[in-house]
DNA sequence: ACGGAACATGTTTTT
DNA sequence: CATGTTCCGT
């Protein structure tokens, strides 16, 4: 054996030789819990296991693919015959193989969270219910909650009592029959099925159990109920099951993950070896007290005692801001100030934040400071409107049945509108055919005017022509005339916009990634090609080159480490989450999600908050989060660096004219009051005195400019402005961020 | 059929 | 504020 298995510590030397039977290694944040799975696999591979008999199962493919060149560092043996994925890359490809005992075809077209919902909107509008309450993405939402619970249609018939609950049942049965109408699944579906499966032929589990006779899970406490039950199955011949987790880092309890499957792990099997990997690697001794004493406010969990031969390192910098662009512009200081002291890059700094819309203050900062920065997550990808639309198009070649995919392609062709697609919908209602139909026997349609049949007409053919076209030549050259076909770039170059160029970038992105498909896949055919990019995370694409800071949420940032991490918007309300204040389960999962954003870094730790924040539009006042008040006195004076405001006086009315913000004044923080006497009051009062004819202000997007008039009084007040870059805007100054310059 | 403007609505996290 | 939807003029 020519792997070295002493270079491990003993507990995960212990962890890794164990390869007979069920075990669960319990690997707090950092103790190299990557690095004992892959040692895992290399030792199986040197222990004469076949690649072919293996199974791991991981949380995102960057980790998969991580893992794969680890372990090609390790052995020497072929690995890549490994099925090593997430599971919903991994059931997809089986059910790929399968498809067929379930009446699908094994072509069939991934649905994403926008398609379904577009589906089930479709229905709503089929049973005549209305869209606005529920909304269809609620709709979309409660049944994907109901399929990681496992709930089928018929199951939740049984048990849906109120009337809200008895609206959801029929749109869930029509929603699954238009899926199976359209040979398409959910990411849902992708677990479900397998599950349906095996129940339903047991000569298939049989032979998934063969082949699969070790399986190795990781992040195993945010499995769902549906990955459970595969797993269960699929381990329970052999029960060679190896299991990887640590119940702190919990993070998806919204999305189905049952923390339980980790706490019950010993009773499901029940001789199973635990192993408990509690020393850190990756912080320093200060990073480590904190988020060991932040997660000790949590009453559910299991006993372990992380600790580190790390030194103690620099304090953690905890830092009050007054706004949170100000909590931006600090967080530009610090990274530059961290550079001067430290030989560091920009890609040792990640700046990590509870929801989405906090990065876009950040990234002005980042921007007016020239700091490069990569963000990851936002609108992923794959859903943009554009790159959606060229999917569509593909789709529709391999799974013409995809309605959701080609009545897009449809609502895309010039000439051919809201009232054409209507009635081909109501034709193939009337007939139940598929749409597809509709237009295979168009010519024979009365209803239409030739001129849109003729436009339909060369939808189909286009369909019949790529898919003979397919076989012929290479998947690049596919999309290459495809695109041609469809002729977006061109429109997009005439629009000659900036947002056109963007969207002409991520064109070009989209065929470098066919490209970049074409040259690693044995077959790179259309079909693997769609079901790739539907199951792809944000996070699979981070640039590790790239030398720019990273921005991400901290759900995005489980798995990985930084140097130097900014946590941001430390607010009630945000950090923990409105609505995740009430029970105490809910609040359990933010704080876990505190501890994952605290271990991220190995040396250095910043956290913010600011006092006040636009939300929704409107600036609020901000209080610290809680989390911050439960850290103990004691700790909190030895390893906390507190920089608070030197000004105690944050907030100030708009009105005022003595602010403490400089000579010019901020007017945009008065805040909205909603229904109060304040509203009345305000009627009558200017809330922006300063803004009245002749004066020169300036406007975050538009620039300099001078006001030419004032309509509307109190928080109603308008502007008609004179940019000198873009001209007269009417502005409402309430939701504007100007600043007044003074004369 | 289509583009634009006015209007409404909603915001946690993601495979 | 950003996004989607509706409604209107062309």
């Amino acid at each position: 054996m020519y792997l070295n298995l002493n270079i491990l510590n003993p507990e995960q030397k212990k962890a890794v030789e164990e390869i007979d039977g069920p075990s669960m290694i319990i690997a707090g944040a950092g103790s190299g819990k990557t690095r004992v799975l892959t040692f895992k696999i290399a030792y199986l591979l040197e222990s004469g296991v076949s690649p072919y008999e293996i199974l791991s199962l991981t949380f995102t493919n960057k980790a998969a693919t991580e893992m794969k060149e680890r372990i090609s560092k390790l052995v020497s043996s072929s690995f890549d015959k490994i099925w090593m994925g997430t599971f919903h890359s991994i059931f997809a490809r089986l059910l790929r193989i399968e498809a067929d005992y379930l009446g699908f075809n094994r072509n069939f077209s991934i649905y994403d969270t926008d398609d379904s919902a577009n589906l089930i909107k479709q229905i709503m509008i089929y049973l005549s219910q209305p869209t606005d309450n529920p909304t269809p993405k609620a709709v979309q939402n409660f049944i994907s909650n109901l399929k990681n619970k496992m709930i089928l249609p018929m199951e939740f018939s049984s048990v849906a009592k109120s009337l809200y609950e008895k609206k959801i049942e029929s749109i869930y049965l029509e929603y699954q029959k238009a899926l199976f109408k359209n040979n398409a699944m959910d990411f849902d579906d992708l677990l479900l099925k397998p599950i349906e499966l095996f129940k339903r032929y047991p000569e298939l589990l049989d032979k998934y159990q063969e082949r699969f006779k070790f399986i190795l899970v990781d992040e195993y406490q945010d499995t769902n109920k549906a990955q459970y039950t595969i797993i269960k199955l699929l381990a329970d011949k052999y029960k060679n099951l190896s299991i990887v987790g640590d119940d702190a880092q919990s993070i998806y309890k919204w999305r189905g993950a049952e923390i339980r499957n980790i706490f019950d792990f010993q009773d499901d099997f029940k001789d199973c070896k635990i192993f408990k990997l509690e020393q850190n690697y990756r912080s320093t001794q200060n990073i480590l007290t904190l988020a060991g004493n932040v997660i000790k406010n949590n009453k559910k969990q299991m006993e372990k005692n992380l600790w580190t031969e790390n030194h103690a390192g620099e304090n953690i910098h905890l830092i009050e801001n007054m706004t949170d662009r100000d909590e931006a512009v600090r967080i530009c200081r610090n990274i530059f100030d961290e550079m001067q002291r430290k030989k560091i890059n920009f890609k040792d700094f990640v700046i990590l934040y509870r929801t989405n819309v906090q990065s876009r203050t950040i990234e002005d900062a980042l921007r007016q400071n020239n700091i490069p920065y990569l963000i990851i997550g936002g609108i992923r990808f794959y859903q943009r409107k554009e790159i959606k639309d060229i999917l569509a198009f593909l789709k529709i070649i391999v799974n013409p049945k995809d309605n959701e995919s080609l009545l897009r392609v449809l609502n895309q062709k010039a000439g051919i509108g809201k009232t054409t697609v209507d009635k081909i919908i109501s034709m193939a209602e009337r007939d139940g055919v598929q749409i597809f139909d509709v237009l295979k026997n168009i010519a024979s349609v009365t209803e239409l005017s030739s001129k849109v049949k003729n436009l339909l007409i060369e939808v189909n053919n286009y369909v019949y022509k790529y898919q003979y076209l397919q076989e012929e030549i290479p998947l690049t050259e596919i999309v290459n005339s495809v695109l041609d076909e469809i002729g977006i770039l061109r429109t997009l170059r005439l629009e000659n916009t900036v947002e056109s160029e963007e969207r002409i970038g991520n064109i070009q992105e989209l065929l470098s990634a066919v490209a970049e498909f074409s040259d690693t896949e044995d077959e790179p055919t259309l079909e693997m090609f769609l079901q790739k990019v539907s199951l792809v995370a944000d996070i699979d694409n981070l640039d590790n080159q790239k030398n720019a800071v990273t921005l991400m949420t901290i759900h995005s940032a489980k798995g990985l480490e930084f140097p130097v991490v900014f946590i941001t918007g430390l607010e009630e309300g945000l950090f923990p989450v409105s609505g995740a204040t009430m029970y105490e389960d809910e609040l359990e999962e933010e704080r876990r999600l505190f501890y994952v954003a605290i271990t991220r870094a190995k040396s250095k730790l910043y956290m913010s908050f600011a006092n006040q924040r636009y939300r929704f539009g409107t600036p609020s006042f901000q209080m610290k989060s809680r989390f911050l008040k439960e850290i103990p006195e004691d700790i909190s004076k030895s390893i906390i660096t507190f920089e608070g405001l030197k000004i105690k006086t944050a907030f100030r009315s708009g009105a005022d004219k003595h602010s403490a913000s400089g000579p010019s004044v901020k007017f945009n923080s008065t805040p909205k009051k909603k229904s109060t006497a304040r509203e009345t009051e305000s009627e009558f009062n200017d809330n922006f005195p300063d803004i009245q004819k002749g004066v020169t202000v300036t406007h975050n997007t538009f620039g300099k400019g001078t006001v030419l008039n004032t309509v509307g009084k109190g928080l109603d007040k308008k502007a008609e402005i004179y940019f000198d870059d873009v001209g007269i805007k009417k502005i409402i100054l309430k939701y504007a961020k100007m600043t007044v310059h003074e004369s």
